[in-house]
DNA sequence: TTTAAATATGATATATTGTATCATATTGAT
DNA sequence: ATCAATATGATACAATATATCATATTTAAA
């Protein structure tokens, strides 16, 4: 069984526990997105599963299957490039804390990453103290990637 | 003088040492931003020009002069909210390092703090552990504002 | 097993943010 | 006064996202 394969079932298992169904066109949704070291954004997944099922999902479908995937944590959006990326944890059952992202400007690459419990918590008081509140400490960053650093102006 | 103005004759004065110039556009723009707390959309501030001057300029023209802004160090772009804010060091000539912004997600107010260095150097770590280059370390925050926060759900 | 309620998806329209491109106006230096 | 550079206008359209009402599918209860 591929290795996506093995992730989707996971995940389905995950949903089950929740009461929630991962749907054929929902699994389509996820797999565009496993299969992808790239985040995409909803249109892009309209595009994967007509070339890939000759499935014609319209939009609007898709962003409510990219809400119910959010809701099961199996797929975050990043709001700095509005494009979505699948968890990179969803066959791990320890908790692995907030993930921030680093999100390459150049091809789009993104890696999710775990910062130190502490430094969240210096970004926090940093916060408070500017009379804020945190919402969540999944921050999101603009980079480049290693492939791409060296072709940057 | 009102404030604002205080700080848009500064910001002229910035601008003509980089031989470029602020043009009463992009002065009813910048003031726009200055004006208020929250951060504006693009379109928000046709409607703001409209509204306080009585001029039609094309939202082209705004996104033109918003990056003319920005190359002069006087606005800042939230991609996290695709909207706008006035940088808020203009008056201050001693460098206040890069920003970062506390979004309220419920009234879009945002709030300008620095970071100190050596936490900015963690996370510069962190980033490069991953393989990959933080771009700039101008973070955007999720956040609630102090005002919000009680009505929050 | 049939049916009602809940859930999921489709279809359509439209809002919001942003860019491409070509034309025109304004400014500043010669 | 004229030319080049800069700034703005006008128009079209792309990309992202939401609102709303209709239909299909699934689940669970009668």
């Amino acid at each position: 069984m591929s290795k996506v394969q093995t992730i989707i079932k996971h995940a389905e298992q995950q949903c089950k526990e929740n009461g929630a169904r991962l749907t054929d066109k929902r699994k389509h949704i996820l797999s565009g997105l496993l299969q992808s070291d790239k985040a995409l954004s909803a249109y892009e997944l309209v595009d994967y599963c007509k070339a890939e099922f000759d499935e014609n999902i319209p939009a609007m479908s898709v962003y409510r299957i990219l809400e119910f995937l959010e809701e099961e944590h199996l797929v975050h959006k990043l709001k700095l490039a509005n494009k979505y990326v699948a968890c990179a944890h969803i066959t791990c059952d320890h908790d692995h804390g907030v993930p921030q992202f680093l999100i390459c400007n150049q091809c789009q690459r993104v890696k999710e990453i775990s910062i130190s419990k502490s430094t969240i918590k210096t970004l926090q008081r940093n916060v408070e103290e500017a009379g804020f509140h945190l919402l969540t400490p999944q921050l999101e960053m603009n980079c480049l990637c290693d492939s791409c650093m060296p072709n940057a102006a």
